[in-house]
DNA sequence: TCCCACATACCGACTGGTTAGTCTGCCTGT
DNA sequence: ACAGGCAGACTAACCAGTCGGTATGTGGGA
């Protein structure tokens, strides 16, 4: 064994993923959780074997499972590096020093850029959800739900102070703005006509618009 | 083999699923396509073993072969059914004799019951678009594409006669709304607070109110 | 300075288990 | 006697994870 289950908890709360715990990722590691990514993006996690993501990493088993205990541990990875990215922007946004709306405006065109910016894991995230285990499923949507509820806190100071429209639930216009984040993975090209920037101009615009009084 | 190419290819334009054309499902086939149905939007496409669906309906391997070439059509038959049903809504809704507002909105609206009512149909759709042979996923993509482009000839039609906000391209609100429309099932549960009709009100509102000029 | 003990990094063959799909044949109604 | 409907054992492929082994580097004692 590699690494016990002690070892592999702690794992999860770690920065880069190979247990260490001192920041310093070594290369092969990274290689394989980047490899990983990719494959995972491309053709589901439960498509793409062990077998392939070493191959295209030029590793073997043997290094994969020196630094990961598991296949399972790879897609947790990913999934702790974009809800720590994301909850990071969101607290940096919502504790600006600005109007409500504009603190909103900002969090919420910044979530588009970050989501479209980093898309593969965001392909991963929502697709593959429902393949981790309960334990770690579990945690996982701990910290979505923090997410969620910072962001709606955001809607509700609005509401209360008068400059959105009060007549609708928060959570239900959280969950509709970010229905239109986890959809980009479907539909945006890089070689379309708009920048990142712009679709996030725009959704954030759309969002806006429909929260006027 | 039970079913040949062209058998197979003929199937996904029939409305059964068994390959009969004659639109009298045989029990056994309708009970195996809506047990897999079942499990594929509780467990995933990739999870669920030909052998579960099999008992789980009470029959053999030998049955399921019997009436459908592949585990794969099954897949492919829960899209056509999910397709067909939201096409022909969509279609009702759109050539009604109505202000285009209120076409919309009865178009955005119903598509939101429709999907709570067939939630285990949409779960899959969503998720395990990616997961058909490149010859079915492009025949489902085409039929997207058909009702996405019927949707956004309805917001265009409002904002060349200028009740409709012109400013934002007609693409990106077609896939704000059904990034929203795509996201309940990942949210929306039968015993929360709210009706599918209560929200599809309020999803539809957003939709309007961002439109607004 | 040399050398030994030990740890880290990695290799790759192997195992036990699972899976989609096939095939032979029985059974029942016509 | 013939055909459709179905059973269930079988196969060939695959897959996650294991394990014994090798190479490289490093610190400490003589």
């Amino acid at each position: 064994m590699t690494y016990d289950e002690g070892q592999v908890r702690a794992m999860a709360g770690t920065k880069d993923g190979t247990g260490n715990g001192n920041g310093s990722t070594k290369p092969v590691a990274r290689r394989l959780l980047a490899t990983a990514t990719r494959l995972f993006a491309e053709q589901g996690y439960d498509r793409t074997s062990v077998q392939e993501i070493v191959d295209a990493a030029g590793v073997t088993k043997g290094a994969l499972y020196h630094y990961f205990g598991s296949k399972e541990d790879l897609l947790h990875e990913v999934y702790g590096r974009v809800l720590r990215l994301q909850q990071e922007r969101l607290d940096h946004f919502a504790d600006a020093d600005a109007p409500v709306e504009q603190r909103l405006r900002d969090a919420a065109a910044d979530v588009v850029v970050t989501t479209i910016d980093n898309l593969d894991d965001t392909k991963i995230f929502f697709r593959s959800m429902h393949h981790l285990s309960p334990e770690k499923d579990k945690q996982v949507r701990a910290e979505r739900r923090r997410y969620h509820e910072r962001f709606r806190a955001l809607i509700e100071e609005g509401q209360r102070s008068g400059v959105f429209a009060a007549d609708i639930p928060a959570d239900l216009v959280v969950d509709y703005h970010f229905g239109s984040v986890h959809h980009l993975g479907t539909w945006y090209r890089e070689d379309g006509p708009l920048t990142p920037q712009q679709v996030a101009d725009h959704l954030a615009d759309l969002l806006l618009r429909a929260l006027r009084p």
